[in-house]
DNA sequence: CTAATTGCAAATGATTTGCAAAATT
DNA sequence: AATTTTGCAAATCATTTGCAATTAG
């Protein structure tokens, strides 16, 4: 929290682009793999601080849905998910149907589709009221290339 | 998994009667905490177990989204949730203007609505084809009273 | 030079699981 | 009597964190 500006490591580079380079949606771990290839000695843990960091300058997305592991989108144009509920596996919806219980995404990649989740997120009056002093804000500049890194 | 039939257990019992009794979508732990009460001698992890049964059963509802805690809802009835992203606590949304995007949410108890998230759930192609062998579907008979608990 | 960041290892925190005893049908 | 379920404790799994060493700006 309180975080202020944002150094460009080769670590947190190498995250940002593999990540890109994947379509995946990997969780931290996945995601640790492949840098590693690049990376070998990149530590677990850097790479969950870089996600975190990332998410929060808006380079990336988070994905906490379904499921236990968390797992990353770099892709920052707004579109939807489904997930597998068998392997877990997301794949990605650019083309949705606005009304979620309108079930014709039936058609999309194959899929059975069983359900879905909707949640919105905001703050609650109670804790709006409360003075804001952290970082908990989303938002950032797309034009990216991850090089103005500050928060 | 390959699971048959259930029985009437009065931890069961209490479980699903006091998250009937909440509005507040408890996680696990709260549940537990409010179950101890009339069940002093339940274990945190029968609590466990019997979510994830009645979860099977259709007779409550898993709430795994944002936050590291899963959350819980006994009522049955299709609805849509805010959650805080500063407290975690999570409301229910019953009249939900069914464009995801349209912000006007707004005024629905006074959130200050971030963002949303939509997921769809489903088996994707290759699942779907493998036989299907274990027993990950949901639906249940909402004419429960906890009886015929049968999978 | 200074503060942010890393690697490593240990710590958390939520959820799961093995097992013998207790309860349900 | 046969099985499921429980309570307890130990085990897992994902994620976080403390700290001294390293690195970016």
């Amino acid at each position: 929290m309180g975080d202020i500006l944002r150094r460009n490591t080769r670590q947190r580079q190498a995250i940002l682009e593999v990540l890109r380079g994947m379509t995946s949606h990997p969780t931290a771990a996945e995601l640790y793999n492949a840098v590693r290839k690049r990376l070998p000695r990149i530590s677990l843990g850097t790479v969950y601080r870089n996600l975190e960091v990332l998410a929060r300058l808006g380079l990336l997305r988070k994905l906490e849905f379904g499921g236990t592991e968390t797992r990353f989108d770099g892709d920052l144009q707004e579109h939807y998910h489904v997930r597998c509920v068998e392997c877990g596996r997301v794949a990605d919806l650019h083309d949705l149907p606005f009304d979620p219980s309108d079930l014709r995404v039936e058609g999309l990649g194959g899929y059975r589709i069983l359900g879905h989740h909707l949640e919105y997120v905001g703050v609650c009056p109670a804790c709006g009221t409360r003075m804001r002093s952290d970082g908990s804000s989303r938002s950032a500049a797309p034009g990216d290339s991850a090089d103005q890194m500050v928060e």
